[in-house]
RNA sequence: GGUCCCUUCGUCUAGGGGUUAGGACGCUGGCCUCUCACGCCGGUAACACGGGUUCGAAUCCCGUAGGGACCGCCA
């Protein structure tokens, strides 16, 4: 078979939403998947809504998402010339023709046609009259009156639409720009497109389509029509349901690689596994996997994919994620800070960068803000008693190593018959300001030598003051 | 209203003639423990309904109900 062509074609009236993110992941895995070609276009026929603002965010969100194309974009608005070429050549061998009816018959039509029980289609009327082109004259397509038209779908089988149920459509409007379904048709054929994944909203617009394809005596690509992403109450999603667009999941502190997986899996399976890295996905998707029924997005179990993947990857590579968010949070670590050091203590207790930057804030104030209840109920002028030898031990420490880091403590204990716990606690305090913080020694140690004894030669004087 | 699609725990799903109907999120009991987490062990909870076909149906067929999408000179 020949290559895997596939593409996404957003229109440029708005942001990414995650929607449309599943289905150009769909597209890019399967090209992937296939070693074949990812084609991005923008579809922007629609001159009044289309922005250039909408085409960047849309880019953006899909640099963001790592999802790369091997050509385009392509503008749709470029494009006129060429789909000017094809309605002529529709029209020339019969396949089209203009129509001089105005907007106000088609509706007068569609009233009465509905008014006697019928469909709402247009009657045909200037079908047989072989008009010239005049201004102001739109282009239909000269559509079967008989027959039907079966969609061969690779997600949902065959699909059967009599021809009775297609009217004669709008190719071309009076101003002279095609329309969607005649520019999506010549942009596929022009460009090779051979696979078209896309939501299933766009069932019933595949046979209009089809029928261009044919009409043009073209190859049919190969559909396959994935469903819906739903909100909560199970209607088409939007702003309502909360957060829809992929920017919002990058601010809010997810991880790309989570995104993506929560929403392959999202209509697609394989088997009982949940986490797959982007070359896992891109190993594995396949179109025979996807799911017939429409899905639920829940947040809930994006963030828990979002923890997973925040506590697989490596920290090293987490560094550049994550320091957008310290700095929203006034954080501008010096190089000499180790942050995959930090970054390995807060992994496991993160399940968004948001909330590892806040996690990770103490580590780089000057200045601590101490919890009040916990300077109240751990700082006395007797813990001194311990604080200041185990501070001397940790600061005469050659090796600051986690697992040495342990000594000090240990002969605490055994000098004092104190518990770990009330050792530990009180020293934490006297660190991050909180009762809340990852490990004790992993802590210490990535906090470093400097600071930790800063930290508690200032809480040493905190507690002989009586707080 | 018409056309088309869909229906397994609350949600995402596995399974597809004989299973104690499996996993994940959530919720929840416990264990671990220096806090918070992580982790581990356990619990909760589903085949929409009605008819067939069959020795046997969640699985195949037909209805019903419910849900969704689309019916533009939007895409």
């Amino acid at each position: 078979m020949d290559p895997i062509i596939t593409r996404f074609p957003p229109s440029p009236t708005g942001y990414l939403h995650v929607g449309g993110a599943r289905t150009a992941l769909f597209n890019w895995l399967y090209a992937r998947n296939k070693g074949g070609k990812f084609i991005l276009r923008i579809e922007d026929t629609d001159l009044e809504r289309s922005t250039q603002e909408s085409v960047d965010a849309i880019l953006q969100s899909l640099e963001w998402l790592e999802i790369d194309w091997d050509e385009g974009p392509f503008f749709q608005s470029k494009r006129f010339d060429i789909y000017r070429d094809y309605i002529r050549k529709l029209v020339e061998n019969g396949h089209a023709y203009y129509c001089t009816c105005t907007p106000d018959e088609i509706e007068a039509m569609r009233q009465k046609a509905m008014s006697m029980g019928g469909k709402p289609k247009y009657d045909g009327r200037c079908r047989e009259k072989n008009m010239k082109e005049t201004p102001n004259a739109v282009v239909r397509l000269k559509a079967p009156l008989t027959g039907a038209t079966v969609l061969p779908d690779m997600v949902k089988g065959n699909i059967v639409f009599q021809n009775t149920e297609l009217d004669d459509f709008i190719i071309m409007r009076s101003d002279g720009t095609p329309t969607y379904n005649l520019a999506v048709a010549i942009d596929d054929i022009t460009m090779g497109v051979n696979t078209i994944l896309r939501g299933d909203d766009h069932v019933n617009n595949t046979p209009k389509q089809m029928l261009i394809y044919k009409a043009l005596n073209q190859e049919l690509p190969r559909y396959g029509h994935v469903p819906m992403v739903l909100g909560s109450d199970r209607t088409r999603l939007s702003k309502r349901h909360g957060a829809m667009s992929v920017t919002e999941y990058r601010e809010m502190g997810y991880l790309p690689d989570a995104v993506i997986n929560y929403l392959v899996r999202l209509g697609w399976s394989f088997g009982d596994q949940e986490f797959f890295t982007r070359k896992e996905l891109i190993q594995k998707f396949n179109i025979e996997n996807i799911g017939r029924s429409a899905g639920v997005f829940d947040v809930n179990k994006l963030l828990s994919l979002n923890g997973d993947h925040i506590q697989a990857a490596d920290p090293g590579a987490l560094v550049p994620h994550l320091l957008p968010f310290l700095e929203k949070q006034g954080v501008y670590p010096a190089p000499k800070e180790d942050l995959p050091a930090i970054i390995r203590t807060l992994n496991q207790r993160s399940k968004t960068l948001i909330e590892m930057a806040e996690g990770a804030l103490f580590y780089f104030k000057d200045e601590i803000t101490y919890d009040e209840k916990a300077v109240q109920k751990f700082f006395s002028a007797e813990f001194v008693e311990i604080l200041r030898p185990l501070t001397d031990r940790i600061e005469a420490l050659g090796d600051f190593s986690e697992k040495n880091l342990e000594n000090p403590f240990k002969e605490m204990m055994e000098m004092t018959g104190v518990k770990f716990g009330k050792i530990a606690q009180p020293v934490r305090v006297a660190l991050t300001g909180g009762t809340v913080s990852p490990g004790i020694f992993e802590m210490i140690a990535a906090l470093g030598k400097e600071k930790t004894v800063k930290r508690l030669r200032q809480a040493e004087a905190l507690m002989l003051k009586g707080k």
